[in-house]
DNA sequence: CCCGTTTGCGCTAACGTTTGCACAAACATT
DNA sequence: AATGTTTGTGCAAACGTTAGCGCAAACGGG
């Protein structure tokens, strides 16, 4: 390991010099900082992080917490913070929750007795109270969803109007027997989606047959069972409105094998967009959602705030709105 | 923050015996140690990992370099790592190179300078000198991919086998003009593959005319164009095998857009497999690659040697053989 | 020519932990 | 009783980086 007392010892100066010179330190003359960078570069030389954070500087390191990095919503936000982070020397340390409250609080643990300079995390459903204690004395920001308990400061999607517009894309078709297949309300992202589709489904004025199918938590299976449940219905709906990504290709799936004829016998529009979205069938229509772009602003601005000793304590939201993706799986009854 | 001293100043010991005491320093008495974990967990001590780290203690942190988070493949290997690498108290860290062996260079470094235990990484195309010289001083494994310049410890897929299978399954249907789309021949897997392509028309000892479309890198773009080269051929093939990932929704989205029917036009054969595959057309055949269980595998054979000490500089390798799953996109000519 | 200021750099002391060595006391062996 | 051996503890030196302080040399204004 090359240390700064190697390049000290080639350029015949101390190690104070090399210090200040790679740290730009004004104290340093051009010409000094030059050479040491380029000595730097030559030896291959990178500070050790142990030795900087144990000076009491902030380490590089940010924690990130999502419930599943299989996830096509959370490998893009690793992704677009991994690279919004490097731009800054930053690195990610990656946790997985499973949605589970007691793994959350072992990640929180952990990262904060690693020094992370920072932790953002995708909060599970009831967060622990032991978390929101820890989480308080570290730099942190919620993302996509958001648990009031871990404090307010967010970053989201604009969970009620993304689905206020997939049903209304559904209503403005003439359909008048409308299902919502999506997570609980117990969750306030969920609450906000099914309140997004009863707000359009109000405010359209038309008499409308309404089921609700909620489920916590959501996975494909209970997509299936949702869409088995709501085709055994006396006047079965004629239009599916899914309100939650882990929902989507149970519905899809189970209406694949039960040969319905999309969007003839039934109008589905999805939540979210994954690559295969596009191949079934007649493509399905669904809402996209700005999330690498949501992550990427999350990122700029915890790293302005890590930076300049910024006031994360404040509370704000960033609110980014969604967008309506038209393809073939909707239509009118 | 609550240090060794302030329980040594405590228990009026000295700081050392405290070290000791909490390492369970057999030279330490039964008694002492009682004493000093009480007033540890008192105080709510905990460890300075920084200051452990510096000492030249392994650290708890494993890196793990992909080219890209979300590819699905390397979010399935994160995962796997993850939950491995959780169950003995060892975090990960994300490092994506995007396939740039100056990227992979530099998170090599600064993982090296960061103290991990170890480094687990999906090597690029063709790494950089330098790379292979860090690696050297550290425990490290390549998935997936392999590159010899570093070293010959590897698990990895039988992409030979893996291309001989699909290719095979392609022969039997009786077809005789097929074409492979696949990576570059300059690296180890894509070579591995398109030989295993090529040793599967030979084997099967009947007159097949080939057609090879090879680049690098990947992409859906290059599958796209693949397409397109291949379908304004005089004899168009009847088949097209397909030899990378990137590559795939490219090639699905060119046959879509020249609304061709599968199998009835064409035959097409998958690499690997995603959420979206079996919704396309009648389903995508493709050849599934045991990833997940691959990366678990990977995980606990590292753990096993950094908790041992175990020497990681013999040379090895894992190959996990992959299988076909048919479905509706390849049928007879 | 003198004195104050700026510029550029080195010395040294931290940061918290681990560890080799020393050392004293207690105990067991000649 | 003298000599080893074990047991329990303290001292001090690292690990690599940063920052306060000091000290020259150069510079500029009177």
């Amino acid at each position: 390991m090359v240390t700064i007392k190697d390049i000290a010892a080639i350029l015949q100066v101390s190690p104070s010099t090399v210090g200040r010179a790679l740290a730009d330190d004004r104290r340093i003359s051009a010409e000094m900082k030059r050479k040491v960078n380029e000595a730097a570069a030559q030896a291959g030389y990178v500070a050790n992080r142990a030795a900087r954070m144990m000076r009491g500087v902030q380490s590089n390191l940010v924690g990130l917490i999502v419930p599943d990095i299989r996830n096509s919503f959370y490998s893009t936000i690793a992704h677009a913070l991994s690279q919004c982070l490097l731009s800054a020397n930053y690195q990610l340390t990656l946790c997985e929750t499973d949605d589970d409250r007691m793994h959350e609080l072992r990640h929180i643990k952990e990262l904060t007795s690693a020094n992370v300079a920072g932790i953002i995390l995708v909060p599970s459903a009831k967060p622990h109270p032991d978390s929101a204690r820890i989480l308080k004395m570290t730099p942190h920001i919620q993302l996509l969803r958001r648990a009031p308990l871990l404090g307010d400061q967010w970053f989201g999607i604009d969970d009620r109007r993304a689905l206020y517009e997939s049903t209304e894309h559904i209503i403005n078709a003439g359909h008048k027997r409308i299902a919502y297949i999506g997570g609980t309300e117990e969750l306030p992202t969920g609450a906000a989606r099914v309140q997004g589709f009863r707000d359009a489904v109000k405010s359209s004025g038309q008499a409308i047959t309404v089921h609700e199918e909620l489920g916590a938590p959501s996975s494909p299976e209970f997509g299936r069972e949702a869409v088995r449940r709501l085709l055994s219905l006396k006047d079965r709906p004629t239009a599916l409105v899914i309100g939650a990504v882990q929902n989507t290709s149970g519905v899809i799936d189970e209406i694949q094998d039960q040969a319905l004829s999309v969007p003839r016998d039934i109008s589905v529009v999805g939540f979210g967009d994954e690559l295969g979205y596009r191949w079934w069938g007649p493509g399905l229509t669904t809402v996209q959602l700005p999330v690498s772009e949501l992550a990427t602003a999350c990122g700029l601005w915890f790293l302005h705030h890590l930076q300049n000793k910024g006031d994360l304590s404040k509370p704000y939201s960033f609110i980014s709105p969604p967008h309506l993706v038209v393809r073939g799986s909707t239509g009118t009854p």
